[in-house]
DNA sequence: CTAGATGCAAAATGTTTGCACTAGA
DNA sequence: TCTAGTGCAAACATTTTGCATCTAG
């Protein structure tokens, strides 16, 4: 059985980019960190442990390309960061997710909860529905079981 | 009956801020393109007209103050700049919005399509659903009968 | 009158670009 | 070999902040 990133470097391979060390090593660290949301800065820090002599600028480079080919998605919670996670292989649509307005926690939902949705808009507004992007804001169990209630 | 901007200076006041030209001229300009997804450059632009001697920092400022107030929105659609939009009168949640991948259209869904599904991230994963953010990407309705291929 | 609001300019942040150099295929 | 990729620094774009001044309440 083919491994992950055998894969993604054979998807790099197959759009005509080469295999850099540098990519290499990015890959590795946001397979790393799936659970994670990192921002560029983040990526960039943990590919320099791996990889010392990489530059900021190849990171952004690397991201861009990873996003073109659908290996991450780019994402903005709302902050000026933009964030990279990475995408379920072979899902036609970014997964969603939940974000506690107590804590900050980000988790995510993998099951597509919108096959339903996206039939309404088709037929209702005639709009063809290619990906999605769906981010809920609200308390999550913990901090609901808690009582939580410190104000930020 | 009262107008929408006299709710929405009530609500400014309500909450003991104060009533400037600024601040009244900037909830005009985004009353009166309720449409469109200004960044704040355009918001400037636009309230330059009214009141020619207001500065940007000021126009962020009030922008972060009616987005605390639920009167607008603070949207990110990729590009690097912020957007805001109105909320609709006593919405709880933020409503839908469509992007066109071919021409690039933004457009609305005022109707709330998520109960259903708010149901089941209440109840299969504990979330307490306070607020939500849907986007699809796709092709709008006339791209897709102009047949319209021109990439990008 | 006085705390909050403003305008301006400077600073901070995050991201992109130009260029000479390097190295995968 | 030869073009795509890299690192660095400079350039950019957007947003935030410090401060002296002004003004709504």
């Amino acid at each position: 059985m083919e491994s992950r990133i055998e894969r993604i470097k054979k998807q790099l391979h197959g759009a005509s980019y080469k295999l850099t060390p540098q990519r290499e090593a990015t890959v590795l660290v946001l397979l790393e960190n799936e659970e994670d949301h990192l921002s560029a800065e983040d990526v960039f820090l943990l590919v320099k442990e791996k990889a010392p002599e990489i530059g900021l600028a190849t990171v952004y480079r690397t991201l861009e390309l990873l996003t073109e080919l659908k290996v991450v998605d780019k994402i903005n919670f709302g902050d000026g960061v933009s964030r990279y996670d990475l995408r379920q292989e072979g899902a036609s649509r970014f997964h969603h997710h939940l974000i506690c307005i107590e804590c900050g926690k980000v988790a995510e939902i993998q099951e597509d909860l919108l096959g339903d949705v996206e039939k309404i808009v088709e037929s209702r507004y005639g709009f063809s529905v290619k990906d999605h992007w769906l981010t809920f804001h609200g308390i999550c169990e913990n901090c609901k079981s808690a009582g939580n209630d410190s104000k930020k």
